[in-house]
DNA sequence: AGGGTGTAACAATTACATCA
DNA sequence: CTGATGTAATTGTTACACCC
Protein backbone atom coordinates (compact mmCIF):
# COMPACT_ATOMS: atom_id res chain seq x y z
CA UNK A 1 0.00 0.00 0.00
CA UNK A 2 1.59 3.11 -1.24
CA UNK A 3 0.12 5.12 1.98
CA UNK A 4 1.20 8.67 1.72
CA UNK A 5 0.48 9.52 5.58
CA UNK A 6 3.91 10.62 6.05
CA UNK A 7 3.73 13.70 3.64
CA UNK A 8 0.37 14.35 5.39
CA UNK A 9 2.15 14.59 8.44
CA UNK A 10 4.77 16.35 7.44
CA UNK A 11 2.86 18.98 7.12
CA UNK A 12 1.31 18.54 10.54
CA UNK A 13 3.78 17.58 12.92
CA UNK A 14 6.27 20.86 12.87
CA UNK A 15 6.49 21.25 16.61
CA UNK A 16 7.52 17.69 17.23
CA UNK A 17 9.36 16.60 15.06
CA UNK A 18 8.98 12.92 14.69
CA UNK A 19 5.66 12.72 16.07
CA UNK A 20 2.60 13.45 14.73
CA UNK A 21 -0.14 16.06 16.07
CA UNK A 22 -3.07 15.25 16.63
CA UNK A 23 -5.87 15.27 14.01
CA UNK A 24 -8.20 17.88 14.48
CA UNK A 25 -9.75 17.63 17.61
CA UNK A 26 -12.95 16.37 17.98
CA UNK A 27 -15.20 19.41 19.13
CA UNK A 28 -18.21 20.60 20.60
CA UNK A 29 -20.56 18.10 22.07
CA UNK A 30 -18.08 14.89 23.27
CA UNK A 31 -20.43 11.61 22.78
CA UNK A 32 -19.73 9.93 26.22
CA UNK A 33 -17.40 7.38 25.85
CA UNK A 34 -17.76 3.51 26.63
CA UNK A 35 -17.03 2.08 29.41
CA UNK A 36 -14.79 -0.58 30.10
CA UNK A 37 -15.42 -3.09 32.19
CA UNK A 38 -12.83 -4.13 35.17
CA UNK A 39 -11.38 -7.60 33.78
CA UNK A 40 -12.39 -9.77 36.47
CA UNK A 41 -11.32 -12.70 34.67
CA UNK A 42 -7.86 -10.92 34.68
CA UNK A 43 -5.39 -13.83 34.63
CA UNK A 44 -4.30 -14.12 37.90
CA UNK A 45 -2.11 -16.90 37.81
CA UNK A 46 0.73 -16.40 38.22
CA UNK A 47 3.08 -13.27 36.99
CA UNK A 48 0.66 -10.60 34.85
CA UNK A 49 3.48 -9.47 32.95
CA UNK A 50 1.65 -6.32 33.18
CA UNK A 51 4.92 -4.41 33.80
CA UNK A 52 7.91 -4.56 31.16
CA UNK A 53 11.20 -5.22 32.59
CA UNK A 54 14.24 -3.23 32.68
CA UNK A 55 16.49 -4.39 30.33
CA UNK A 56 12.98 -3.94 28.25
CA UNK A 57 12.08 -0.51 28.84
CA UNK A 58 15.97 0.34 28.05
CA UNK A 59 15.71 -0.96 24.69
CA UNK A 60 12.16 0.81 24.16
CA UNK A 61 13.75 3.87 25.52
CA UNK A 62 16.95 3.86 23.36
CA UNK A 63 14.76 3.53 19.96
CA UNK A 64 12.57 5.89 21.45
CA UNK A 65 15.33 8.42 21.43
CA UNK A 66 16.51 7.49 17.97
CA UNK A 67 13.16 8.02 16.15
CA UNK A 68 10.00 8.63 18.16
CA UNK A 69 8.05 7.10 15.04
CA UNK A 70 7.72 3.69 15.00
CA UNK A 71 7.18 2.18 11.88
CA UNK A 72 6.00 -1.50 11.46
CA UNK A 73 9.50 -3.23 10.79
CA UNK A 74 11.04 -1.81 13.26
CA UNK A 75 8.42 -2.25 15.75
CA UNK A 76 8.29 -6.40 14.49
CA UNK A 77 12.42 -6.38 15.37
CA UNK A 78 12.03 -4.96 18.72
CA UNK A 79 9.15 -6.89 19.59
CA UNK A 80 10.75 -10.43 18.85
CA UNK A 81 14.25 -8.48 20.46
CA UNK A 82 12.70 -7.78 23.64
CA UNK A 83 10.19 -11.07 23.09
CA UNK A 84 6.87 -8.47 23.52
CA UNK A 85 3.98 -8.29 21.48
CA UNK A 86 4.57 -5.90 19.04
CA UNK A 87 1.11 -4.47 19.78
CA UNK A 88 2.92 -4.16 23.20
CA UNK A 89 5.27 -2.62 21.43
CA UNK A 90 3.37 0.20 19.49
CA UNK A 91 1.19 0.73 22.41
CA UNK A 92 4.54 1.23 24.44
CA UNK A 93 5.42 3.78 21.75
CA UNK A 94 2.18 5.49 21.64
CA UNK A 95 2.15 6.40 25.22
CA UNK A 96 5.45 7.40 25.21
CA UNK A 97 4.92 9.85 22.45
CA UNK A 98 1.72 11.02 24.90
CA UNK A 99 4.28 11.52 27.91
CA UNK A 100 7.06 12.83 25.82
CA UNK A 101 4.26 15.64 24.45
CA UNK A 102 3.19 16.35 27.71
CA UNK A 103 6.72 17.38 29.27
CA UNK A 104 7.07 19.53 25.83
CA UNK A 105 4.12 21.08 26.96
CA UNK A 106 5.58 21.89 30.57
CA UNK A 107 8.32 22.91 29.45
CA UNK A 108 6.67 25.48 27.07
CA UNK A 109 4.19 26.47 29.82
CA UNK A 110 7.24 27.21 32.16
CA UNK A 111 9.63 29.52 29.75
CA UNK A 112 6.31 31.02 28.41
CA UNK A 113 5.65 32.12 32.51
CA UNK A 114 9.16 32.86 32.86
CA UNK A 115 9.21 35.22 30.14
CA UNK A 116 6.27 37.10 31.34
CA UNK A 117 7.52 37.33 34.61
CA UNK A 118 10.60 38.66 33.12
CA UNK A 119 8.28 41.52 30.90
CA UNK A 120 6.35 42.27 33.79
CA UNK A 121 9.05 43.41 35.98
CA UNK A 122 10.63 45.08 32.83
CA UNK A 123 7.47 46.77 33.08
CA UNK A 124 7.46 47.95 35.97
CA UNK A 125 10.43 49.48 35.79
CA UNK A 126 9.46 51.41 32.61
CA UNK A 127 6.64 52.56 34.57
CA UNK A 128 9.10 54.06 37.29
CA UNK A 129 10.71 55.58 35.47
CA UNK A 130 8.11 57.42 33.56
CA UNK A 131 6.66 58.46 36.60
CA UNK A 132 10.40 59.75 37.29
CA UNK A 133 10.37 61.48 34.39
CA UNK A 134 7.12 63.35 34.81
CA UNK A 135 7.78 64.42 37.97
CA UNK A 136 11.30 65.73 36.11
CA UNK A 137 9.13 67.48 33.93
CA UNK A 138 7.29 68.96 35.92
CA UNK A 139 9.79 70.38 38.45
CA UNK A 140 11.42 71.90 35.43
CA UNK A 141 8.44 73.46 34.47
CA UNK A 142 8.14 75.25 37.85
CA UNK A 143 11.88 76.43 37.02
CA UNK A 144 11.10 77.82 33.62
CA UNK A 145 7.70 79.31 35.65
CA UNK A 146 9.81 80.73 38.23
CA UNK A 147 12.69 82.26 36.00
CA UNK A 148 9.74 83.73 33.92
CA UNK A 149 8.15 85.91 36.97
CA UNK A 150 11.68 86.65 37.67
CA UNK A 151 11.95 88.36 34.60
CA UNK A 152 9.03 89.62 34.47
CA UNK A 153 9.62 91.52 37.42
CA UNK A 154 12.78 92.86 36.27
CA UNK A 155 10.93 94.08 33.19
CA UNK A 156 8.40 96.04 35.83
CA UNK A 157 11.42 97.74 37.03
CA UNK A 158 13.00 99.19 34.21
CA UNK A 159 10.50 99.95 31.66
CA UNK A 160 13.06 100.64 29.09
CA UNK A 161 13.91 96.58 29.05
CA UNK A 162 12.03 93.87 27.47
CA UNK A 163 11.38 89.98 27.42
CA UNK A 164 13.57 89.62 25.04
CA UNK A 165 16.33 92.08 25.61
CA UNK A 166 16.27 90.12 28.87
CA UNK A 167 16.35 86.84 27.18
CA UNK A 168 19.02 87.86 25.07
CA UNK A 169 22.26 89.07 27.46
CA UNK A 170 24.00 90.75 24.35
CA UNK A 171 21.08 93.32 23.68
CA UNK A 172 21.86 94.16 27.32
CA UNK A 173 24.86 96.06 26.49
CA UNK A 174 27.05 97.02 29.16
CA UNK A 175 24.99 96.71 31.93
CA UNK A 176 24.59 92.91 31.24
CA UNK A 177 26.35 91.54 34.00
CA UNK A 178 25.51 94.32 36.77
CA UNK A 179 22.09 93.58 35.67
CA UNK A 180 22.02 89.99 37.10
CA UNK A 181 23.92 88.73 39.94
CA UNK A 182 22.74 84.74 38.84
CA UNK A 183 25.43 84.82 35.50
CA UNK A 184 24.08 80.99 35.85
CA UNK A 185 21.11 82.13 33.71
CA UNK A 186 22.07 83.02 30.48
CA UNK A 187 25.83 81.30 31.35
CA UNK A 188 25.24 78.04 31.99
CA UNK A 189 28.07 76.47 33.80
CA UNK A 190 30.57 73.95 31.58
CA UNK A 191 28.52 71.36 32.32
CA UNK A 192 25.36 72.59 31.46
CA UNK A 193 23.62 71.52 34.56
CA UNK A 194 20.69 73.56 35.82
CA UNK A 195 19.19 72.38 38.58
CA UNK A 196 15.73 70.54 37.48
CA UNK A 197 16.32 70.99 33.99
CA UNK A 198 18.18 67.75 33.47
CA UNK A 199 15.72 67.19 31.17
CA UNK A 200 16.73 69.66 28.61
CA UNK A 201 20.01 67.37 27.89
CA UNK A 202 17.35 64.96 26.38
CA UNK A 203 16.91 67.79 23.78
CA UNK A 204 20.64 69.16 23.05
C1' DA B 1 -17.49 12.69 -7.81
C1' DG B 2 -18.46 10.32 -3.75
C1' DG B 3 -19.45 6.53 -0.56
C1' DG B 4 -17.36 2.43 1.73
C1' DT B 5 -13.42 0.37 3.87
C1' DG B 6 -8.91 -0.22 5.94
C1' DT B 7 -5.23 1.84 8.39
C1' DA B 8 -2.54 4.71 11.35
C1' DA B 9 -2.31 8.23 14.65
C1' DC B 10 -3.98 10.45 18.52
C1' DA B 11 -6.72 11.85 22.92
C1' DA B 12 -9.15 10.20 26.45
C1' DT B 13 -10.03 6.80 29.45
C1' DT B 14 -9.66 2.55 32.12
C1' DA B 15 -7.34 -0.96 34.78
C1' DC B 16 -3.79 -2.36 37.29
C1' DA B 17 0.70 -2.01 40.04
C1' DT B 18 3.31 0.24 43.29
C1' DC B 19 4.45 3.23 46.90
C1' DA B 20 4.11 6.46 50.81
C1' DC C 1 -5.92 -0.04 54.14
C1' DT C 2 -6.04 3.89 51.20
C1' DG C 3 -5.21 7.59 48.11
C1' DA C 4 -1.86 9.22 44.72
C1' DT C 5 0.83 8.29 40.90
C1' DG C 6 2.71 5.90 36.91
C1' DT C 7 1.94 3.17 33.07
C1' DA C 8 0.04 -0.66 30.02
C1' DA C 9 -3.88 -1.31 27.47
C1' DT C 10 -8.40 -0.13 25.39
C1' DT C 11 -11.78 2.72 23.08
C1' DG C 12 -13.49 6.14 20.03
C1' DT C 13 -12.50 9.69 16.63
C1' DT C 14 -10.23 11.63 12.77
C1' DA C 15 -7.75 11.99 8.35
C1' DC C 16 -6.07 9.86 4.61
C1' DA C 17 -5.49 6.39 0.72
C1' DC C 18 -7.52 3.31 -2.12
C1' DC C 19 -11.15 0.96 -4.50
C1' DC C 20 -15.42 0.47 -6.89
Amino acid sequence: MSYKLEDHMALTSQLYPGVFTQMVPQQGESKPRRRRKKNKDADLSGARKRKLNEEQVNLLEMNFGNEHKLESERKDKLASELGLDPRQVAVWFQNRRARWKNKKLEEEYTKLKTSHENIVVEKCQLESEVLKLKEQLSEAEKEIQRLSDRIDGVSTNSPSSSLSMAMDPPFLGEFAMEGYEDAAFYMPPENNYIPGMEWINLYM
